[in-house]
DNA sequence: GTGAAAGCGCTAACAG
DNA sequence: CTGTTAGCGCTTTCAC
């Protein structure tokens, strides 16, 4: 049996139950009893009563009530899966409060609301199609069968869709097969012959467009396919669990491309437990969304991943959709590269070196 | 001169300008009039009118109106600032989300906002004050100029304050002396004799208890002052360049106590390039709030910082808040222990090894 | 000290 | 195909 639907309480109810009015109940619950002189004692019942129905009070009541500023409210939203690695999150969301504390005016206010949907399930999230929510969103994360389910939907506001095309949106995608192909080419040119890429279960478009393009690029190039490992998940831990399992089936690789980076640290970890040396033994490219990986042992070569310059272009595509003007379909970024101590091409000497002469420090060269 | 005020568009000024009525307008701008069978010039007609005039629609109205499902929506946030790390909002945001997700029925809908102000000028951020935004909030990563401020202004929604106490509120800490405490103490027991420790310019409550406690721990443990370091930011490049110039200056310490856990990854980079071996060299010991310590090389240890506790302990605290019931004002907690290759106690052999004997693998032995 | 009334912007229901 | 009316929950103003 399910519990009966409980209308909300309001205000007046309140002040119907007490024999009291609106206005007081008001006033109590906004704590302006003090300038309005409430007794004291009515005060306390009118607290006491809102507590016992269990009063809560409706903000579009309240706000709309509120002409004294006429301040009106953009309500922002940043939509992504509960399974996205929340530093991309973090970027989204930064970039967007930097953007509505320039826009924020004295009658303009902004509030920037996150949700957060079950990867591939967010057809089952509810209220997003409610008209009611947002003036615009940028949603982001999401799989295949979520982009699917969005193509037909009609969301009721203005969006950005980071990293996947939808038709009819405004999309920002990262150059298709960049990622994968560059990644590619910096192991094969580091001297790998037998290179894996590891991915996490769920592929995104993005991440399935790496995985695609590294696979292609290398058969293209090589005549051979990749070794494909296959994480539960896209923290440090499934990448190393998913490599041990590959090492003690005997497998081995000399290249490894991450296709997120959270993935190359534990790749890094058990790589170094196995005694396996990088880039001697083994050359690691990963993407770096993170910023952390100039600081690995050695520093990771990373294909970085647009996500920091797709987030900066989102952000005021979101501002012209609010503002009603037309915006471009599509809008594609190419990912910066930069080449690190992972991937040190191996320059084997008369002497056998694993130790060659190279830069130590400051290992940020940007390509071209 | 300043721009003039423009009142915000209502559908009714649509309708008037157009001599149409507000309820076309309406069912036109929130898509419904295909429904309404509305003809499509006149369709087009209240596009390009809205479009002109810069119409934006008013939630708190449809809101409001939208009593169809007679959802109630609760409007929550996370006050933070924008120069604390993403990953303590990350987490918080995280736990937030979960606890909504089981919270929401078909008939209370939650929004979870983010607002973000500048450390140590949360004062000035406009609307903080206002009655009419949220229902509840989470408060973090405020400096002692926020938190003074806050003590004195009433914050007209319920609120659970983390890692600081802020009279008459409900406050999360981490359990005070704790974290510098054990540090410090983890050092002394690695044998260091010249430890130093490293943090932001800018000390939250947290951060300056640690730095206290460890100064104080050190002092009575060993009668000397460590060295303290200061960082312009949080960033990893921010701690190596604080160290950097320490050892230009031919500073020279034995351990390294970083206050939060960021800044240790920029000092394994710096000791690296410096030649400087962990933990032979020097031991280090952080705060593990980001949850790769144990994938650093080698594992850091971490005296765990409450962060992911104390975010568990407040959700739950807030939704009480939200149901009126009191609560304690004061909820301590207790941070683990990671004992990791760090701070492998220095044994000089006879032959002086740098390596001795040492639990290679699964170092996330946590104390007691 | 407190109540009555008005109205914020929007849309559902109904009437043409 | 479109207009009229009513009212969502709240707070402010004014009256007593």
């Amino acid at each position: 049996m399910k519990p009966a639907y409980r209308p909300p309480v309001t205000v007046h109810q309140i002040a119907r139950h007490l024999g009291v009015s609106a206005a007081t109940v008001s006033s109590v619950l906004a704590h302006r009893h003090v300038e309005r002189r409430i007794a004291p004692a009515t005060v306390e019942r009118i607290r006491a009563a809102a507590q016992s129905l269990g009063y809560i009070p409706n903000m579009a009541g309240r706000r709309l009530r509120a002409h004294r500023t006429a301040t009106r409210q953009i309500d922002l939203a940043i939509l992504t899966s509960f399974e996205a690695p929340l530093p991309l999150v973090g970027q989204a969301l930064h970039a967007l409060q930097r953007a509505v504390e320039v826009q924020s005016t004295a009658d303009t206010r902004y509030a920037v609301a996150i949700e957060m949907f079950h990867a591939g399930r967010i057809r089952e999230k509810t209220g997003l199609l409610d008209a009611d929510r947002y003036h615009g969103v940028i949603l982001t994360n999401t799989l295949p069968e979520d982009d699917r389910f969005l193509a037909e939907a009609a969301l009721p506001y203005p969006a950005v869709i980071l990293g996947r095309r939808i038709p009819g949106r405004c999309c920002v995608l990262e150059a298709p097969e960049f990622v994968g192909r560059r990644s590619a080419e910096i192991l094969i040119d580091a001297g790998c012959r037998a290179p894996a890429v590891i991915h996490g279960r769920l592929l995104t478009h993005t991440t399935a467009d790496r995985l695609a393009a590294f696979r292609h690029t290398l058969r293209e190039r090589t005549g051979r396919e990749p070794t494909v490992l296959v994480s539960e998940g896209l923290q440090p831990r499934h990448a190393a669990a998913a490599f041990e399992q590959h090492w003690a089936r005997g497998g081995r690789v000399d290249g490894l491309f991450t296709v997120t980076d959270s993935l190359a640290i534990g790749a890094y970890r058990v790589f170094r437990d196995l005694g396996v040396r990088i880039p001697a033994d083994v050359a690691v490219v990963g993407v770096g969304d993170y910023e952390l990986a100039e600081f690995f042992a050695p520093p990771l070569t990373t294909v970085a991943g647009a996500n920091e310059a797709m987030v900066a272009e989102a952000v005021p595509l979101l501002f012209r959709l609010l503002r009603g003007e037309t915006v471009p379909p599509e809008v594609l970024v190419v990912p910066p590269v930069f080449l690190r101590e992972s991937t040190r091409r191996h320059r084997p000497t008369a002497i056998g070196a694993t130790k060659p002469a190279y830069p130590k420090r400051r290992s940020k060269r940007r390509e071209r």
